[in-house]
Parts: C-alpha cells; structure tokens; sequence
DNA sequence: ACCCAGGGCCACT
DNA sequence: AGTGGCCATGGG
C-alpha cells in the first residue's frame, strides 16, 4: 500500500536516530524495518535507488566550507523532511493495525516543533536541522532489552550485537533471498540461551561466558539481559499492547522506579526504555552526548519540564544534533570530543 | 595500538 | 549523596 502525509517524515532520519536498530537500507533506497515480529519494506517515492547520479546529493558532498557546517537550503536538493509519499510493503489492514502507530502517525510534529519557543534559539535550530525524525512506538520488552545492551556501544556496535541476539535466540520470521529474518527474542527465549545453572549473582566474573555457546557481544551485560527477562515475566502487567490493564496507570517517576528496580537498568536506560518502548514524551534520556551539548550550549542549565509535555523529542533533536556528521558523512572534521576542557 | 561508546554497580569518601 | 574505578567488546 501507500500513504501520503505532509508532517516531518524522514526515513533517514529516523533510522540514524539511535531509537532503533534494525532498520537496514536497501538497494533501492528504502529500508526494512523489522519490529514486533513484523518485517515491513519502505521506501519513499521519488528517491532514486542508490546514489543520485549528477551533484552527489548526500554522500561526499561537504560543500568545500572548511568545517562541514550545517547545510542550510532547505527547499534544497532532497530536503524532503517534510513528508512524501510512501511505499509500503504492507496491506491497508496491516498499516491501519501496527504501523500507522508504530511510526506515530497521529501525532504532529511539525506543530510540536512550531511551538519551541524562540527565545531558545539553539533547540530551534536544532530542530529545524533534525526535522523528519518521530518518536516511534516499539514495543517494551524490546526496547528495555536493546538499551539494556546498549550501553558502552556505539551504535553501529549495538546494531550487530541485537542481530546476533536475534539470530541466536528470535524466532524465524521468514527468509528472504536466501538470508533468514529473526524477531526479537522474547523474555522466555532469551532466558533459553545458554546455561540455566548460570546464577548471574554469585560468579560474575565467569558469567560472560556460556560454555562455547556465542555471547552475541553480550559481555557484561549478558546477566543484566538475564535479569530483565526474569523481571518481565513477573510483571507482564507492564508488557500489555496497547493499552490495557497496565504501565498506563503509573506517573512517569512511578514508572521510572518499576524500571529502575533491575539489575543492569539506571536512570539512562530506563529513560530510552520510557520515551521509545512506552512513548512516555516526557522522558529525556542523558548520554554522554547529551551531556556534552547541554554543558556546550545550556551552560546555566537545561529544564526538560519547560517542554512538557514533549520533551523527550526537544532530547531528539538536541542529541541528533550533537552527533551531527557521525552517521552522514563519516569523515569530515567535526572537531574531536571536547574534554574537561584546560590549556 | 589508541580512544571511545545512547552506563551501571560497587566500594569508597 | 556524591565520586571514581571497573566491567567486555567492537568501531573508527
């Protein structure tokens, strides 16, 4: 099927946007997107597959400033943050069923941004620059799980080791041209890798290792991953689809606490989980990025409640914004990590 | 070989 | 209640 939308929508965008991790480009310019035991093929009508042939639209193309500044000109060559027309591999039912709130479409986000207020100059223009991205709906358990092992990976790192998770623990979803597509696993598989003796409280020092059998990359987060599926089977209250009997009666600090309770899960990962597993906008996760720009730009400090009750998108924009070049354009010369700055 | 990554735990103050 | 070392692993 197709649709059509006017709102900031942008594949790229969303899909370097470090709130997921297996959405993978295609030749044809889309991406697929494997969420919720679902694969979906996207794509948006009028990009042209691969590399645009005549100015090189994106990649290598710094303009020669020295610096690799913001690329002004919207209205630009491809600057289609701004909606389109999409394809879709999936039916109409199947849109209107998962993926219309999987992408978040009833939101607008182009209001959203409107209402930044302008004294906030910075948070502007980062917006502006990093508009197209939406805070998608994924389902709980998998977030929680993903940000648990994101931690102290990059995120091309955190890509590899939830597929390798998957492909070691998910169920086969199907297989295409030849290479086979896995879900997520689920709390009850996750807890079948490996060895069931293993007891992640008594020997951490030999628990990162399970007899031969791959880690997927897992490290020391393997016994937090363990953890956190025994936690979700005590409290599959917590894990309803939409709505229900469920997270929805709990405040966001009430909610913050039930996640906090795991062993491996912090106020960092519990936030990630918060805003992109629960849609919880108001939560605003603080990574060392974050903590870098904020220190950068808000020196006298930054009130996430000013943004009620929005503010984990305001984190969005801030944090793409403070990685800007890293997914681009690999190589052109953003300055190097800013330390405890001396002289 | 080096430094760093969408951190959190635990033992220290 | 704050701070620092440490944890396992892979990408640039």
């Amino acid at each position: 099927m197709r649709f059509e939308t006017e709102d900031d929508f942008d594949l790229d965008k969303i899909a370097g946007s470090g709130q997921c991790f297996r959405w993978t480009r295609e030749a044809d310019g889309g991406y697929r997107i494997i969420a919720s035991g679902r694969i979906l093929h996207i794509r948006k009508e009028g990009v042209n597959s691969g590399r645009t042939g005549s100015g090189g639209t994106q990649k290598g193309t710094y303009g020669g400033t020295s610096g690799g500044r913001h690329r002004e000109a919207h209205g630009g060559t491809h600057g289609e943050a701004y909606g389109g027309t999409f394809e879709l591999s999936c039916t109409e039912q199947e849109f209107q069923e998962f993926w219309h709130s999987y992408f978040d479409l009833d939101e607008d986000y182009r209001t959203l941004r409107a209402g930044i207020p302008a004294e906030d100059r910075y948070l502007r223009k980062a917006a502006e620059a990093e508009a197209g991205v939406r805070i998608l709906r994924q389902d709980p358990w998998e977030t929680l799980a993903t940000f648990i092992l994101s931690q102290r990976k990059n995120i091309p790192a955190i890509r590899q080791c939830v597929g390798k998770l998957c492909a070691a623990a998910g169920s086969r979803i199907s297989a295409e041209n030849g290479s086979e597509v896995y879900a997520f696993p689920s709390p009850e598989q996750v807890l079948g890798i490996g060895c069931p003796e293993i007891d992640p409280g008594d020997s951490p020092d030999c628990a990162y290792h399970l007899r031969g059998m791959d880690t997927c990359s897992l490290g020391y987060r393997l016994p937090y991953l363990y953890a956190a599926a025994q936690w979700a089977l005590k409290h599959p209250e917590l894990f309803i689809r939409d709505g229900g009997a469920d997270e929805a009666s709990l405040t966001d600090e009430a909610l913050q606490a039930e996640l906090c309770q795991i062993r491996g899960v912090g106020i960092k990962v519990a936030s990630c989980t918060m805003l992109f597993g629960y849609h919880r906008m108001d939560a605003f996760p603080v990574d060392v990025w974050m903590q870098r720009t904020l220190a950068e730009h808000y020196p006298k400090g930054f009130d996430p409640r000013r943004y009620s009750p929005c503010a984990g998108l305001m984190q969005q924009y801030l944090f793409m914004a403070a990685r800007e070049g890293i997914s681009r354009i690999s190589r052109c010369g953003h300055e190097g990590p800013l330390r405890k700055a001396d002289a």
